[in-house]
DNA sequence: ACAAAAGTGTTGTCGATACACCCATGG
DNA sequence: CCATGGGTGTATCGACAACACTTTTGT
């Protein structure tokens, strides 16, 4: 790689005016569910100067709400406008962030981060998960030294700091949330087919359904449209398209697919 | 009233030096619920200079974990060791914080905060819920101006800034819990009886339960032992004493209630 | 025509609900 | 002795899992 020579201006700008322009010690960190070729992926960072991946996060503005800043980070980094968000916890612990990622990179331009800089201190982190349609997300790449990449999330290996913790709690939330809220409308493109919402369940459970008891289930809730188009091309029978149903789908996002108590 | 004096040193330590001490910009709220004479209460504290009630909260020194600051401020509010605590939501509008209330606070000493002071900032707070058992606690009272209460859930007036929306998702945290988790540990004293612990269910959910449906429930999840003693006392006949089962407890707290998919 | 995948039915099991009955206690 | 509340038993219903059969399509 080439020399790295003058240090860019939003950098420096970051350094030196960003205490007055974000708040201090506390970030957001994303976690992004695609779903591709029957995989489960997350969108992750690479950071070339510690050779590790990462989440995509960062500051919140002054007079910026916290949901915003999540949601301006994403849009950034791929251009989606119908992002699911969702919070899903805090970390807070005061040895999770790492003063020496923000020297190594400054670091790569010959700038030495003052002790006393806003960047030096703890950072607590306000976790979100974030579903997006894979098929329509154009990676921002190179950004600087970072790129941009969707990795199996069986395939996720040594992350920075505390993010691997993140990715497994974020998970877990997913894990969680399916049982009794409809995930799928931003996960998979607007006309699918009922193979393919079993595979995106089969996947974020890590689990075998049986195919029919899932068809009967999943028309039962009553959030999906069959169209009567197919889906021709593959080899065997045509299967039916579906889309969900908005109106349903908000309704069950709010109230749950079940009854409570 | 009488017309206050000198500015208290804590007081004034956290003006001048608050900020070398905690994380500016972020603070903890605690929904802290508690049941008694059948009915679930919160507790909130006076705010005497603004004449309106709040949740118990404060700041995170520099080097503190988030949740051992929310623990250490019901600990100092309550005496209570054995908390049930948990982050439920971060609350980070950009309106939500209201520096006028810290002002009304000082000015009742006679103190003008500077404009540019760390507590003049906008806060993001991050929202907790508590479960504690009543019988347990001893509230602090009278620390300056503050006084700490149960409130009743149904009768909890205007709260402090947005502090209301906090109570309501505690609250509708609380229900959806309640759902597949155990909860009661916390709530009730060591021992009890099956009605005592209906009612409890039936307060949080604000439903009444069918009597021999819950008893069967509750003991089918095996969380429960039951005493050879009973409650004498009250009309009627003595129903049994029941206490958690403490491995299990925790077991089903991991774990849920039920299964999952 | 046949293999593989998709649509539709049927049955058994288990948990939740609804209700009936019996037991203990204080007034 | 009886009203009230607490403990135990049973029938019914519905959701879900397991499995059989039919239909469609490409090769």
């Amino acid at each position: 790689m080439a020399k790295p020579t003058k240090l860019p201006a939003d950098f420096k700008l970051l350094l030196e005016k960003g205490d007055k322009i974000y708040q201090t010690g506390i970030s957001v960190d994303c976690v992004v569910f695609g779903f591709h070729e029957n995989a489960l992926k997350i969108l992750l960072i690479k950071v070339n100067y510690i050779n590790k991946w990462a989440l995509p996060g960062g500051f919140i503005q002054k007079d910026e709400n916290v949901d915003a800043a999540a949601y301006q980070i994403l849009k950034e980094r791929t251009g989606i406008n119908n992002i699911f968000l969702q919070e899903f916890s805090v970390f807070g612990s005061p040895h999770r962030s790492d003063a020496s990622v923000h020297q190594n990179r400054y670091q790569e331009y010959g700038v030495k981060i003052p002790k006393d800089n806003w960047l030096m201190q703890r950072f607590i982190t306000v976790g979100y998960f974030a579903l997006i349609d894979f098929t329509e997300v154009e990676l921002m790449q190179e950004s600087y030294l970072e790129g941009c990449n969707w990795i199996d999330i069986n395939k996720v290996g040594p992350l920075m700091m505390d993010h691997e913790n993140i990715v497994s709690k974020a998970l877990e939330t997913l894990r969680n949330q399916i049982a009794y809220t409809p995930i799928g409308k931003n996960l998979l493109p607007k006309k699918f087919t009922m193979p393919e919402l079993q595979k995106l369940y089969e996947t974020i459970l890590n689990k075998k359904l049986d195919r029919r008891n899932f068809q009967r289930k999943m028309i039962g809730f009553g959030i999906l449209n069959r169209l009567s188009e197919t889906r021709k091309g593959g080899a065997h029978k045509a299967p039916f398209l579906y889309t969900f149903n908005d109106k349903k789908y908000q309704k069950a996002l709010k109230e749950g697919l079940y009854g409570s108590w």
